[in-house]
This record gives structure tokens, C-alpha cells and sequence, in this order.
DNA sequence: CTTATTGCAAACCATTTGCATCCGG
DNA sequence: CCGGATGCAAATGGTTTGCAATAAG
């Protein structure tokens, strides 16, 4: 699990500027970034690491499975590290935190779909979005936006 | 349920090109169209509709509701039209047709997230990846990409 | 008539590409 | 050394914005 070893055993090379961005994807374990974000968090640790290489880091990174992308609402991509451990997201619509569901309920799907279509199921994303705990205290429940 | 009553009710115009971008919704239920293929579409019906129109259209018909957007995977937006009937996608990694799965396990799962934190959920995404029985059938059901 | 809407062109901006330089192995 | 990796600057392409002309009510 050591990422020199998953790098060199496909022919890539071992980079500080790659070991500095999976640095950072492992100390944010659980909490999605954006590229800026993981920009912004690479070059505190190596002032001038470029954007781009941050671009091609994580479609490395997503073609060796040492992130995976999340999808969360709207636009942006984020990526967060592959601990293994499947999981998904609940967004809060107020704040935007994020806060992790092991829960998942991926077989009792599977188990739907094949009563009722021949499609194979490989894969699947879900996120849930509501208000979390610190927001509905405040009476940001509902209205905001 | 007919637009008219929607656009008007709320101070917003009836025009011709917000009528056919309706209506080549209303034609492809079921199927998420990106904005171009709606864009193309409504073209077919109304050439010189601009693209522009085509975003500022579905922004509203987004706030109207009349549109839901569609996460899939992949960067681009689709939509589809929203007749109330909640549902999920099937998306094929072969041929990216997608089918319809209207079971939804979103109760239990908000059981589940009841019983393990005080996030209030509101919302949820999810969408389904594999292959489907033309692509199984083909053999393009594993290595293909 | 009044003003929302449209379509075009220009502006924007996130992402990608080209390329000279750098450096890991 | 050699070829992969980096960082900059330029190119790209999807989306948004400004604005004059158009048309809904």
C-alpha cells in the first residue's frame, strides 16, 4: 500500500510533487477536495507545485486507484484517497460539509435489479444532501439557499 | 400541469422556443439529453434557436421544475423532464444507454442515517453503472472501457 | 407600449496541450 | 544519460455575459 511501490510497478516515476499530493489526500481522509483545494494544500508543502501537474497527478492517481472522484452536487470534481473502505457522502445544502456514510445499501439494489432487468450493476455512486446537525441548530434548516 | 400556467403563473413569458424545448423533453421522457442534444433536438423543430437559449431555458425550467438535472457519469449536465414519478439510472459503460430503475431505497436509508447521526436528509442522488444486456450479449461486457 | 426574451459575439474560466527544461532511475 | 515529469504559457471548449433587436402581454 506504499505509494513508491504502486507507482514503480507500472512504470511511473516516484515525484515529491506526487508524494506531496498524496500526502495531502491521506491527511484529509473523509473530506472530498477539489483540485484548488488540493492545490492550495500541495503548495503550502511545495511552494510552485503547478495546477497542471496537480490535473495530471489525480488522473494518475484515478488510473491507479489511489483516489477515487466523488461526485458531489454541482460542478466541481472532487477526489478523495482509496482507503478501501466503500462509503458514501451527505452534503449540507447550508454550510456545504460533508460528513461520511458507511452505510450502503448497494445489495439490496443489486438484488432489485436483477428481479426486474438483465443489466449488469459493476458499479454505482449516491450522495445525499440535507442540513447537517450545526446548521439546523442555527435555523438554517430550511429557507437558506 | 401544462406550461403555459407554469411560466405565466411566476411573471415569466411564453415563447416559442421555451414551448419546443418542452415539448423535446416531454418527447425523450426517460432519456437525460445533454444540452446539446437538446439543442439539437429543438433545432429540428425551430432552426436558429440559439444555444444560449437553449442554457438559460433549462436554468429556469431547473427553478421551475419542470426539468430535473441529471447526475450521470462523466462531466456534462443532462436533464430530463420532471413528471413527479422519482426514479434512478442505469447507465451502460459500453454504450452509455441508460435505462429507468424506479425502485429507490431512500427510506432505508434514511433509517439508516437517522439511527447514526442528526443529519436531516432532504435530497439524494444515485445512479447505477454496468453493462446491459445488448453490450452483455455482445460480449463488450468486462474489458471494454 | 413596456420590458422580458432572444441570438449573436465577446468574455470567462476551468481544463488541456505544446514545449523546453528538469530530474528520477 | 534517457525518457518521463514538471511548469509555464498558449490553446481549447463549454458556459456565461453584454447588448441591440425582437416579440409577448
Amino acid at each position: 500500500m506504499d505509494l513508491g511501490k504502486r507507482l514503480r510497478s507500472r512504470g511511473y516515476r516516484v515525484t515529491p510533487q506526487r508524494e506531496v499530493i498524496y500526502r495531502v489526500l491521506q491527511e484529509n481522509e473523509g473530506k472530498p477536495l477539489s483540485l484548488d483545494d488540493i492545490h492550495s494544500l500541495a503548495c503550502e508543502k511545495r511552494p510552485g507545485l503547478g495546477l497542471t501537474t496537480v490535473y495530471r497527478t489525480l488522473d494518475l492517481f484515478r488510473e491507479l486507484e489511489v483516489a477515487l472522484p466523488v461526485h458531489l452536487h454541482g460542478d466541481s470534481q472532487y477526489y478523495e484517497i482509496n482507503e478501501g473502505k466503500h462509503h458514501h457522502h451527505m452534503v449540507c445544502l447550508s454550510c456545504g460539509d460533508v460528513e461520511l456514510l458507511e452505510a450502503c445499501l448497494i445489495e439490496e439494489i443489486e438484488d432489485i435489479v436483477r428481479d426486474g432487468s438483465d443489466f449488469m450493476i459493476t458499479g454505482h455512486c449516491m450522495s445525499l444532501f440535507g442540513y447537517c446537525p450545526d446548521c439546523l441548530e442555527r435555523g438554517r434548516g430550511k429557507g437558506s439557499r
